[in-house]
DNA sequence: TCGGCCGTTGCAATATGCGCAACGGCCATT
DNA sequence: AATGGCCGTTGCGCATATTGCAACGGCCGA
């Protein structure tokens, strides 16, 4: 809506993708040099954008510490973690915490497995929306029309055999997940990573939140995995109480 | 140097305090709510802020995916990882690699101590850096106007009675951390918390990133963890090479 | 030493963002 | 149930902030 501010922040993912110079930067964003210049000035001024010794450009230190503090904000999160912890040390495989946000679906916390093999991922990062079994529990949730909305806008990329080739597939596997209040993702994202995932819901009973364990079949099988739902499902039950306020916390000065 | 980019920017730092609605943006920001609205709608296109379903603002979902994205682009981090990892490996204690970047420094990178007694730090958080060994270093390699100034303009909180007191007392700790090549942080920013940190060099000889081993007192005397600081300055060192290109790395194709 | 490249500055034209005022929906109060 | 007030939203005209240009200067390589 402001294009002063829209070209501004345009820089910031041109810069993700690694250091620039002032040239490089006005010729991607389409404006004169002196535009970009004095755009990156003020994007620097505000620490979001740093000046390397040779000169040219790169994201600045500031982004860290604001996407930090935006992450402690993020209160369920914090009430997870401990709990995510503990799940962690019962099975010994990784444990993500997943949000919807925007059309995304992103990893906001991770527990990493104790095995050797670990899977690859971020926090942070949009998870593969149409596999990801976090994904599919946070989109079944969504209201009947803005969930049809979303799917048939997405792209249905084949990871593997096993991903979902499209729209109405998607669909239908998000009615089961709706249905059976739980979700899996067998191979569909890596061909040897499987997940079992659980919702995460707030007072009024919407998802808030999603948990999942993740393992690589070498280390335990498909129906191994699946043989962990029940704990999957009773933390993230244990967090619901706690996050809707009906589990009474250490703390009963509030 | 942009006044629309400088406005909006400004709306990050504020919204990190926490959630806020247009009224109170606009209010502080000095500006119409109209052109708050627009600013923030910008924002929001971008995914850096998001609306939560109470309509209130908060920081969005895309600052986490450009820090992360930002983090992995810095190559100290990728090069020294594995060599942070075997040396908690080696001895069980909490690795820090840090950065100085515009009168900043900040946490890059940490390897949790495999105690169950852990310290609270995370990456992208600013270090206290009157204090912090890794600080030390950093400043120390300043040149002497820019250290000077830097020095005067700080704040000086005692944390502990043992933090840094002022600038006269920094200036002389860098002056010797300077000569001696390492550091120590001995309680002055936790009262329990021990640090020993080394430089980390480019190939111009200037320190480019430091690293710490921290550990409580609980778990070993300040003795104790001042005797694995030639296994830091060894691994700081081994880094330093990788880094600045002497020790030929695993894949020679470049 | 010279030539070209890249970042930087001042300026004039105008596109762009600004504040205003009025609208409309929502919630709480009577 | 009706009403008042609050908050977010929109269209508009004016003025200002932003833009692109052209010229400068420093640096590096030829």
């Amino acid at each position: 809506m402001s294009q002063t501010v829209d070209r501004a922040l345009s820089i910031l993912p041109l810069l993700a993708e690694g250091p620039a110079d002032l040239g490089r930067v006005a010729e991607r964003l389409g404006v004169h040099k002196s535009t970009a210049l004095r755009l990156l000035r003020t994007l620097h001024e505000h620490g979001l954008v740093y000046r390397q010794s040779d000169q040219r450009y790169r994201l600045g230190a500031r982004l860290f510490a604001l996407a930090q503090e935006a992450m402690e904000n993020l209160d369920i999160r914090e009430i997870a973690h401990p709990h995510l912890v503990r799940l962690n040390e019962q099975c010994g495989h990784t444990v993500h915490l997943a949000v919807h946000e925007e059309n995304e679906v992103l990893y906001i916390d991770k527990v990493d497995s104790r095995y050797p093999v670990r899977m690859y991922s971020r926090i942070g990062k949009p998870v593969a929306i149409t596999v990801a079994a976090v994904a599919k529990l946070l989109l079944a949730d969504l209201p009947e029309p803005e969930r049809r909305a979303l799917a048939e806008r997405l792209d249905y990329p084949l990871y593997t055999p096993r991903s979902t080739p499209n729209a109405d597939a998607f669909l239908k596997e998000l009615a089961t997940v709706r249905e059976q209040g739980w979700a899996t993702d067998l191979g569909g994202h890596e061909e040897s990573i499987n997940c079992v995932a659980a919702p995460i819901r707030g007072a009024d009973g919407r998802v808030v939140a999603a948990m999942s364990v993740s393992a690589p079949n070498v280390v335990v099988t498909a129906e191994e995995l699946l043989a962990l739902l029940p704990l999957v499902r009773r933390t993230a039950d244990a967090i619901s109480g706690e996050y809707s306020g009906r589990t009474p916390v250490k703390d009963p000065t509030v």
